[in-house]
DNA sequence: CCCATGCGTTCGTCAAGTCGAACAGTAGGA
DNA sequence: TCCTACTGTTCGACTTGACGAACGCATGGG
């Protein structure tokens, strides 16, 4: 399971095994047992291999990649209150070792903003709170409306696209 | 540095040193060296103690708290567009190692909702689509319209009361 | 052809992490 | 007081991860 991790993320880098054992400064056979999912190696040999791979520890223990997932406003899976008057949907929970920054953001009709993708795993949160936008990765846009929640994976070609003047939302990006 | 960390979430978990060691089925032995320092612990034993700890692996690598934060719609360093009809402030920029759980609110007028403080290093993070809220640790709150966002430890004794009906805002939960 | 250089694997050796038991210290009852 | 139950510590024995050299295997000049 770290096996996996590992060597996706040294082809991923392109690098050899022993290119990066040595740049890692452990033994290649080290490595090469890690790889072949003997072992169960220890901190000091992970973080040697996740700085010589320029990712974060966290990387190393990932087995998938997020999806999209739309919640319209009033839908989810609602937290009930001991009081009435109080409702919150849970709309993301965080998975281990990713950051979480926050954005206000406000936009107006016009051109489509194509963004280039962001550093590999990061993911985009989007909650509209006023006016109407379409967002989302290529093919998979959707038309927001207020209260309406959309995460989608920023590390593919998505695009931005204000409906209304004024169109406001929060941003939650999320990078590993 | 490793070794803080699981001292602190152990205290933090109320457990003793021995009734880890058994829940995580490791030594005691092996965790008493490993809070005092010594040593250089596999992942599988870090496993068995986040496990035991019931926190995400990636607490054992340390964290920081902040204090309360208030941008006022409209205030914040804006950050530029190429094009001229967008434009994102960075409410919050999520530091190491902490988990931020996304939630959609929806708060009806009523009696103030008094919460009990979360865990030690809980921030929450307020951002207001829709109506008018009072919100805020003990002595601090704040009186929020929408486009307001404000942010404080979780922590300590806090308040919630909405204003206006269907106040609606986006709540992002942060845990070390 | 043959040697050089790269790849990743397997092997024996040594150091180090893990274990279980025995240890000292503190409370709290009977 | 003695006993019990718990705290966290230190010790030797065992297990295992990490190392470095040697191996088999490809590729590509000279």
């Amino acid at each position: 399971m770290i096996a996996a991790a590992i060597q996706r993320e040294r082809s991923r880098a392109g690098k050899s095994l022993t290119a990066l054992a040595a740049e890692a400064g452990i033994a290649k056979s080290t490595l090469s047992q890690l790889e072949a999912g003997n072992g169960n190696p220890s901190v000091e040999t992970l973080w040697a291999l996740a700085a010589a791979l320029d990712v974060p520890l966290s990387l190393l223990f990932e087995t998938e990649a997020p999806a999209t997932k739309l919640v319209r406003a009033g839908e989810g899976d609602v937290l009930e209150s001991e009081q009435s008057d109080f409702s919150a949907v849970l709309l993301s929970r965080c998975p281990p070792h990713v950051r979480r920054d926050v954005y206000r953001v406000v936009m107006q009709p016009g051109e489509v903003r194509r963004a280039q993708p962001h550093p590999r795993g990061t993911v985009e949160h989007m909650l509209v709170c006023a006016g109407q936008m379409r967002v989302g990765p290529l093919g998979q846009e959707e038309v927001l409306l207020a209260g309406d929640y959309y995460s989608y994976p920023g590390d593919h070609p998505h695009s931005y696209e204000a409906l209304e003047p004024d169109t406001l939302f929060m941003m939650v990006m999320e990078a590993p």
